[in-house]
DNA sequence: ACATATATGGAATGACATTCCAACTATGGA
DNA sequence: TCCATAGTTGGAATGTCATTCCATATATGT
């Protein structure tokens, strides 16, 4: 990668073009299917033509995730509160996360980086808004846990496809893995196994969110 | 990997053997300083004799985690109440992958493996004590925003070690970068980029926590 | 038209994880 | 005691990638 294109292109590459590939191969594939041979494949072009527009294969993915998170999170409209902006911002992740479980993996991997800082500022600006005394505590912790969620996601889809299992299959299997545990040694978790195959993610995604805005609201309630 | 070994071992190798000195060479040069060459070589043997013993190299990430992870929550001591437990608990796990950041990376990739259940079921457990109505959202509240924590620790070390930058450095750089976005994009981001630096990961993590176990007691204070 | 900066595409290169395989070595019967 | 067998080893293939190289193109402005 130099520099920004200056040559009239007729049928030439685009660092934007490039990035929107990614993104289809990624949906497609997952993370692992997104190898410099597949997207120069479907570019109809050869590896070191996308070097030229592409610093490596983290900048890629990088600017990927970046895409897809400006366009999330532009979709969340403002709410009448700010926990409920609050709550509004981070469902549209979870379900943006659920969609391209890549975004997970590159989230939870590229600390401070641009797609990250969106989710901050936006969180930054509600909490703000709210007038948390211990600002910076609350916007840290719900993005640890956006993030934490996200990684945990991204980790059960990457493992799923891996094994050719769905996500209640894999579930399952969990489950019963949990089940055979020592019930003296694990009795919490053997506990819940069974409940494990029927939780809703997004429910308790969600019930997190709105542990920690009601830990930060002033005391009252 | 096929069974457990049977032969008398003069001078062999065994499984144990091998996830320490997994351990050693990941403690010393990061996830990437891991490779079965680097290994064999460790352990003055070929890579192929390493997977006698060994599924995979996941398999060897994750068996190495869990014996750090097992020393360590072994080493937390039983707290007059289960509040304090929890933090102590989440206090030893930040230093823990703080010392190992390689950690944070192989819990935040493994979902349902041995490490985390051991972390799950501490936290399940004192969660049960405090007696908590919506039991599983709070420990999975509690779960997703250690591992997400664990996970961005993991995320910066390694990127600094990449980029040979210590913690401070690294966390400067980020901070430059902060500071130079525009300040009516991002408001936020751009008002914390001067405090980054001098923040202390530690209690901002313990702060999380305490917003957590805060919103799950019962609704007095 | 020429010199130059931009771009391309495909062929190296170098790291790895993983698999293979040709020895080696206990162990438990004959 | 000695062999057949199953458990082990070490190192050499294999195959897949990211990344780099390089021999060619192709605009641009002079």
């Amino acid at each position: 990668m130099r520099k920004a294109s200056r040559l009239g292109k007729r049928n030439s590459l685009s660092r934007d073009q490039i990035i929107e590939a990614a993104i289809s191969i990624l949906d497609e594939s997952g993370k692992g299917g997104l190898t410099f041979q597949a997207l120069a494949t479907r570019l109809a072009t050869g590896a070191g033509a996308i070097y030229w527009h592409v610093e490596n294969k983290d900048d890629l993915l990088i600017s990927a995730c970046d895409v897809v998170i400006q366009r999330t999170l532009h979709s969340v409209v403002e709410r009448p509160t700010p926990e409920e902006t609050i709550r509004a911002v981070g469902l549209a992740l979870f379900d943006c996360i659920d969609t391209h479980p890549w975004m997970g993996t590159v989230l939870a991997q590229t600390p401070g980086k641009m797609p990250m800082v969106r989710i901050l500022e936006l969180i930054g600006q509600q909490v703000r808004v709210i007038g948390v005394v211990e600002e910076w505590a609350a916007v840290s912790a719900l993005l640890s846990y956006i993030l934490g969620v996200a990684g945990q996601n991204a980790a059960n889809a990457q493992f799923a496809r891996k094994h050719g299992l769905d996500r209640s299959r894999f579930l399952g299997e969990v489950a019963d893995v949990w089940a055979c545990l020592d019930a003296t040694a694990f009795p919490f978790v053997s506990s819940i196994s069974c409940k494990l195959a029927e939780h809703d993610d997004r429910a308790d995604f969600l019930a997190g969110i709105d542990l920690l805005i009601r830990a930060m609201l002033p005391v009252k309630r």
